[in-house]
DNA sequence: GACAACCTGACC
DNA sequence: GGTCAGGTTGTC
């Protein structure tokens, strides 16, 4: 799923919907989403929803956290159709007659109850590398300056796509914005990282920014499984300028057509012509 | 680095 | 039948 828009999407309206909210009941249907815990959370109240990257954190009145990662096709939504449905895997009761689900088709994703103190030492969030955003208050991650995104690069030969996807170095960052940054910047997702010039790393730096806030500004992109909690689509795809072409004649320059290769496993787009 | 694994479904 | 999919991790 769900990158750092998508993500924070549904931060926002998740933090609207539950704060000030108290469990009433967890019901699990598969372990293999939330292993164990979920009794810690039962009478505890919302005080707030975080994000660190791609992770989604509630935050509880009595020094529990529930971290929550979507993956490739998970969503945590309170309105929509068939609910519960097929891909049901836990549901949260809550105060207010109101609920809240999660659900995933491929079941990649996972939930983790965990003390809110021991975050950001244990586990997955410890390991997240700083996040392209301005003004993200409730981001729990440190911002990515332009001088640490100077520093992360220099430091590998690795190609720049595979750097910027990499959530230890960039926190945030999957792979239709990583594709779209790049295109946006004119640079060929194969460079090496350290060959950037100084101008390549600034235009990219602030091609990031802007495509991760055209995301979040259309309410993430709903490509596959994606929805917001209010059940949702977000429209980013709509806007898409390489993400899924390939074949289609670059937008920019008209000169070649979208090419798609495999960098890392990952659907890579680009034009040929004008990214250099 | 490339690849398979974790899963299910859509599409060719 | 094969390939592909907003992610992450582990293995050559």
């Amino acid at each position: 799923m769900p990158e750092l828009p998508e993500v924070e999407t549904i931060r926002l309206q998740l933090e609207k919907f539950l704060v000030g909210r108290k469990i009433i009941a967890v019901e699990v249907r598969s372990r293999k989403i939330l292993a164990d815990g979920e009794k810690n959370l039962l009478g505890g109240k919302i005080i707030g929803v975080r994000r660190f990257g791609k992770v989604v954190v509630v935050d509880f009145d009595n020094d529990y956290s529930a971290l929550i990662h979507l993956k490739l096709t998970g969503q945590l939504v309170f309105q929509g159709p068939n609910l519960p449905g097929k891909h049901t895997h836990v549901i949260f009761s809550l105060s207010g007659g109101k609920k809240l689900y999660f659900n995933d088709l491929r079941k990649f994703g996972w939930i983790k109850i965990v003390k809110s103190d021991k975050l950001q030492v244990t586990g997955f969030i410890g390991k997240l590398g700083p996040e392209p955003f301005v003004g993200q208050a409730s981001s729990g991650q440190a911002p990515l300056t332009l001088e640490k995104f100077r520093e992360i690069l220099a430091k590998t030969s690795r190609s720049i796509k595979i750097v910027l996807m990499d959530q230890e170095k960039i926190s945030g960052l999957g792979n239709i914005y990583a594709n779209e940054a790049l295109w946006l910047a004119e640079i060929n997702p194969r460079r090496s990282s350290q060959s950037l010039s100084l101008s390549e790393q600034k235009t990219l730096f602030n091609s990031i920014l802007k495509v991760l806030k055209q995301g979040l500004r259309w309410g993430g992109a709903s490509d596959q499984a994606y929805l917001q909690p209010s059940g949702e689509e977000g429209k980013y795809q709509e806007h898409f300028l390489v993400y899924g072409r390939q074949g289609q004649i670059c937008p920019r320059c008209q000169k070649a057509k979208i090419a798609k290769i495999k960098l890392g496993g990952r659907g890579t787009y680009f034009c040929p012509f004008c990214q250099k």
